[in-house]
DNA sequence: GGTCGCCTGGTA
DNA sequence: TACCAGGCGACC
């Protein structure tokens, strides 16, 4: 489940267990996440002390008392599960956390390409992340300088972590239904107040599935009405993922050719 | 920039 | 059986 409004309530729900507690066990249970935090670095955590938990973008971080941190990310479809001692194993376990009053924390994921691993907190906060998607302070000529130098289309570009931090290929897709922009308009070349459109619809979509409301407009909705205009929404492939959009209401904003004859001379510096 | 591989499961 | 899956890093 993991766009940043998914990760966002998944870190709330570690905070809540683990902020304050002492890790007592710590065990990975699937070789892929084997290989990349061996068992002995795992139980090197054995009596740390969890003193924050953040999010950044989709990252989780768990600083540790001894001054190191632990790194998770779900990728495609990890999650936490919180229970208690002589609960059975739930399905889909890949690592489990157990803290000093008894809550245990299963890392769960059926894909199995959640990551995690445990490094020195002063290093491990260069994630390579642009700015939230939910950060107040982001403006839509953030985004233009950002995108200037984009080649390729808007809906991709809305997925690299680097431009903007949390949005996946759900929320890029409704954002982009919502504002109104084609998924395969030029990212460099969409206008002032598109990009204004744009991170409005952003903002938007992130606060109503941090709120638990999202109702998909197009996401999974191939050949299903449009719920603007009804137009069946159309399903393409950008950059090996699945873009939903209606081609109705969501065109192409500049057609490209014609309007730069039709500028008046000087008009432009 | 696009494509592939990572892993495994659910569904048509 | 084939295709699809809310991510991302490695590769061309």
């Amino acid at each position: 489940m993991p766009e940043l409004p998914e990760v966002e309530a998944a870190v709330r729900v570690l905070r809540a267990a683990a902020e304050g507690r002492t890790i007592v066990r710590a065990r990975v249970m699937h070789r892929s996440l084997r290989a990349r935090v061996g068992p002995s670095r795992l139980r090197s955590l054995v009596g740390a002390r969890v003193d924050r938990v953040e999010r950044r973008g989709k990252h989780q971080l768990l600083f540790l008392g001894d001054g190191r941190a632990v790194h998770a990310h779900f990728r495609m479809a990890g999650d936490w599960l919180v229970d208690r001692a002589n609960e059975p194993q739930p399905r889909f376990a890949r690592a489990l956390v157990e803290l000093d009053d008894g809550a245990r924390i299963w890392l769960v994921d059926p894909r199995a390409l959640s990551t995690l691993d445990v490094r020195d907190a002063a290093t491990t906060l260069d994630l390579r992340l642009g700015p939230e998607a939910t950060d107040a302070a982001l403006r839509a000529r953030d985004l233009a300088r950002a995108l200037a130098r984009r080649r390729g289309a808007i809906k991709p570009a809305l997925l690299d972590q680097r431009l903007i931090a949390g949005i996946g290929n759900i929320y890029a897709a409704e954002a982009l239904w919502r504002a109104r922009i084609d998924p395969r308009a030029r990212a460099a070349a969409l206008t002032p107040s598109e990009l204004s459109r744009l991170l409005a619809s952003v903002r938007s979509i992130m606060a109503r599935a941090l709120a638990g409301n999202v109702r998909y407009a197009v996401y999974g909705r191939e050949g299903l009405r449009c719920r603007r205009c009804g137009t069946p929404v159309a399903r393409i492939v950008q950059a090996g993922r699945s873009t939903y959009f209606c081609a109705h209401c969501q065109r192409h904003p500049q057609p490209a050719r014609a309007p730069i004859s039709r500028v008046p001379r000087g008009a432009r510096p």
